[in-house]
DNA sequence: AAAATTAGTTTGAACATCAAAATGTTTGAC
DNA sequence: GTCAAACATTTTGATGTTCAAACTAATTTT
C-alpha cells in the first residue's frame, strides 16, 4: 500500500502544478493570447448557452461578486463575453459568451477532450472503469474536506 | 470511447479547479494561516534538504526569480525560510527550511498522502496499478505539451 | 585585468483579489 | 400602496502577486 502512495502521489502532485502552467502557455500560443488561464476558466464558467447569473458563475470560480464583476469588464472588452440584464428579474445579470467566446470555449473543451483521450489511450474498457472509480474517490475526499472546513 | 471521456472529463475539470481552493482553505483553517497556498507550494519545491538554489526554486515553481526573490523575503520573514550564501560560489543562494517550515513540509505531505490513500481506499492492488497507468498517460500527455510549446 | 556571463535583488507598472460602501430592484409587512 | 428589509450587482480602496528591466556582486573567459 505504502509503495503505492509512494509512486502516485507525485504523479498528484506534479500534474496539479503543471497543469494551469500548460494551459498558460497554450492559450499564450494561440490567437487567443490576451487571456489568462483564469479568464479562461471563467468563461468555461459563464458556458454554451447564457443561463448563469454573475452570483452563480463567482460561486464556481470561487471568487467574490465584486471580482466577477471587474474580470468580466475586462471579458466584455475583450469581445468575449456580454451582459444581459434579466428580464424577469432586473437586478439580476445573465452572463454569456459571443460568437469569439463561444469559438475559444469549444477550443478549450477539445483540449481538455484530447487531455483524457490520451490518458485512456491504452487501457481497456474495464480499466477505463476502474480510473473513473479512482478519481470519483479523489473527487469524493476533495468534497468532503471542502465541507468539513 | 466517447461516454467514458464524458465521465472522466467532468471529474478532472472539477478537481484541477477544487484542489488549490481545498488546500488553501485547509491552510486557513490551521495555525499556518499566515501562508497561501502558493506559498506553501514554494515551501514544497525548496524541499527538505535545503539543496536548492533560488533559481532552482524559480523553475519549479515556474515563476521569475525577481518574483521568488519577493515571495522568499516574506517567508524568511514570517519564520519558514532561510537563506545561505553558497561557500563554493558566493553568487549562489541556497534556501532551507527552517524547523517551522520542516513541521509545514511534513503536515502538508500528510495531507497529499491522506488524499491518495483516500483515493485508494476500495481499490485492489491490482486496480491501483491501473490508476497508476492511468495517471503516467495523463502526466507524459502534459510533458509533452508542454514541450511542444 | 578587462569583458562577458551568471546569480540574485530591487524597482515600477499592471493586474487580481477582497471587504466594505454604494446603487438599483424586488419582496414583504403593515 | 408605501416603506423597510433583502437582494444582485457594481464601485472603491487597500493589499498582494507578478513580470520585465535595471542593477549589484561574483565568477569565468579571453
Amino acid at each position: 500500500m505504502d509503495k503505492i502512495v509512494n509512486e502516485i502521489n507525485p504523479y498528484l502532485v506534479k500534474i496539479f502544478n503543471e497543469v494551469l502552467i500548460i494551459e498558460e502557455n497554450a492559450l499564450k500560443g494561440s490567437r487567443f493570447n490576451d487571456l489568462s488561464i483564469k479568464e479562461m476558466h471563467t468563461i468555461e464558467a459563464i458556458g454554451m448557452y447564457g443561463e448563469n447569473t454573475t452570483s452563480e458563475v463567482a460561486k464556481k470560480t470561487y471568487v467574490t461578486v465584486g471580482t466577477l464583476t471587474v474580470s468580466i469588464n475586462n471579458l466584455v472588452k475583450k469581445g468575449y463575453v456580454e451582459r444581459i440584464r434579466s428580464e424577469e428579474d432586473r437586478r439580476v445579470v445573465k452572463l454569456g459568451l459571443t460568437k469569439k467566446g463561444r469559438l475559444l470555449y469549444r477550443l478549450h473543451d477539445k483540449f481538455h477532450r484530447d487531455m483524457v483521450k490520451e490518458t485512456l489511450s491504452d487501457l481497456s474498457e474495464e480499466e477505463a472503469e476502474i480510473l473513473v472509480k479512482g478519481l470519483r474517490n479523489l473527487h469524493l475526499f476533495l468534497d468532503r474536506t471542502k465541507n468539513s472546513l
